[in-house]
DNA sequence: GTGAAAGCGCTAACAC
DNA sequence: GTGTTAGCGCTTTCAC
């Protein structure tokens, strides 16, 4: 920056420590003495440097957010929220993207670390317990999102509930069949899909409480050639539950091009809320995702954490429902 | 952090300045010593603090990015490319949302330069030019980006040049009504509308150059209403182009509701280049705004000029179109 | 009321 | 080859 508070205690003859007590309303200083540093401080433009006072203090006043990318809604509606929350607390963010790679999260925290940020907000995709031990060694706090990891402090929805919400619109407009589109699941195992397989879970969960229902979980990756078959194969009318609103979209432009919708396929769910669903003329329904009240209790949280406050360790939010065609 | 410098000088039996020589790959130091320095930093988990660094060297390795917020995809793109350049570089991004606030700009501004960021690149709000004289008071390279602000460097698209190729594209379809949406402009005056009044200047230019063509320019915050009437007060088919692909989707639902596509407005056209427009039946053209080019453009002309290298002081890039309905 | 001094973790110049 | 030292700008303790 410009000018220290050194020079500031010169210009007014004081000392370094006049100066601070000025600036930080502090007792121990007369009226008068205070009165002339604020004055200089404020012609000199003088502004308190952070990387002194943090390398004093050990306190940033930056908190850390690690999420996959900014191509998804939810993530920056996400962070959206997180910086509203600090920003008015003064806190600054670094927002970092992993892009769903083990090796760049753990370089990421590793130059966050370096930066004594003061918090990390994380979606993990690690996922191993030695990793989550690894994040305990830290020493500042870290709330992780979406995706759990094994007894960090956590903010996510309902995923599996709300999966079964979503069937239960199939069900009740007298669909029978019903696939559930979950690629992400292809990677079981290699990364952190608490989330997908929650939501496959929900899936499995209806299925098995409702024996009158059927349908398949794909996960390939080129799930479209395997739903053609399905759809070939069978004469019913067919619903087509999607673990993200991105598949949905690509799946009813191939529909599309085949005439299918609404011919055979009755419905498409997807899983996010983008709000554009209803712009398309077979309105599809999607299961709202709460990415913002997710952002505001992560920083809540984050917060309080910080802040050596007692808090429950885990928020699960419920999810909403973008009403289409098929609810009416 | 944990362990510090100092103290893996003490445990390895050497001055701090050794320890550095081994860390730093600096000649004069011992191969043998080298290696039993490194054994010990791995050993101890060490890593260097960049609070003690920065303020010994006066450089952070952090850059600050100041945009209205996220939820425009236009921000979104252009800070993942920024992102993307840095990190690759080890420097980290403190990302801001100023919500279109000059109060909240300065702020920022304010909050960033006492942590002593490298750089900064910023979409001002600001238009003033004693904003843009306190900018270069600042002593770190700072970009604009989308919005000029006398003579400080900047990277932003030919919005003129790109809405005059729109205009061009209802033109050849033989329309010869053209009504331009841009809510924005009724802000004149109180914020930077670089762009946006770029974007208008286009519209009347061509009006200018085709005598034949006319239609009305719609700053208005209730747009819908005069739209209405001047769509109704003619029989002609009508154009309406849209200064944002938002606008052009809040127009599209309030049309299709009274059934007026395509029945007398034969095109709308939007600008941002949404590519889920072409999920719509209707299809609507969009101008493609470069958000990535101008993010990479705007992250190697900071990288430059932070490192005092003789670079333009200007990038205009050139908008594309998606195509839709309307150019067939 | 005010000032002096040590320390936070690092860099860089210089001495041995 | 290796060590010493003086900052960088701030906070905090303690002495006057």
């Amino acid at each position: 920056m410009n000018v220290t508070a050194e020079e500031i205690a010169k210009m007014c003859g004081v000392s370094r420590a006049t100066v601070d007590r000025a600036l930080k309303n502090k007792p121990g200083i007369s009226a008068q003495t205070r009165q002339k540093v604020l004055d200089v401080v404020r012609r000199e433009g003088y502004r308190t440097s952070y990387l002194g006072s943090s390398l004093s203090t050990g306190k940033t006043h930056a908190i850390g957010i690690i999420v996959f990318d900014l191509n998804n809604q939810h993530f920056t509606e996400l962070i959206d929220e997180v910086e509203n929350y600090f920003s008015q607390i003064g806190y600054l963010l670094y927002i970092c993207l992993s892009h769903k790679n083990k090796l760049i999260e753990e370089k990421l925290i590793r130059n966050l670390m370096e930066r004594q940020i003061d918090g990390l907000i994380l979606t993990p995709i690690h996922d191993e317990a030695t990793f989550a031990d690894h994040l305990r060694t830290l020493r500042i706090p870290v709330v992780t999102t979406d995706n759990r990891l094994a007894g960090l402090p956590f903010v996510g929805a309902d995923n599996a509930l709300a999966t079964e919400m979503g069937m239960d619109a199939f069900y009740k407009k007298g669909i029978r069949t019903v696939h559930f589109v979950c690629p992400p699941m292809r990677h079981s195992g290699q990364e952190n899909l608490y989330a997908q397989a929650e939501r496959a879970r929900g899936y499995k969960n209806y299925l098995e409480k409702h024996l009158d229902m059927r349908g398949s979980l794909l996960t390939e990756t080129d799930y479209m050639e395997r739903l053609d078959s399905l759809l070939n194969a069978s004469n019913e009318k067919t619903g087509v539950f999607c673990s993200s609103d991105v598949f949905l979209l690509r799946i009813r432009r191939h529909l599309m091009e085949k005439g299918r919708i609404p011919e055979k396929v009755c419905s498409l769910m997807g899983f996010d809320g983008i709000d554009f669903m209803h712009d398309l003329p077979d309105r599809p329904s999607s299961v709202i995702y709460p990415a913002r009240d997710i952002g505001r209790s992560a920083a809540t949280l984050l917060d309080a954490l910080m802040q050596h406050k007692e808090v429950p360790n885990e928020i699960i939010l419920p999810c909403s429902m973008l009403k289409g065609a098929l609810q009416e």
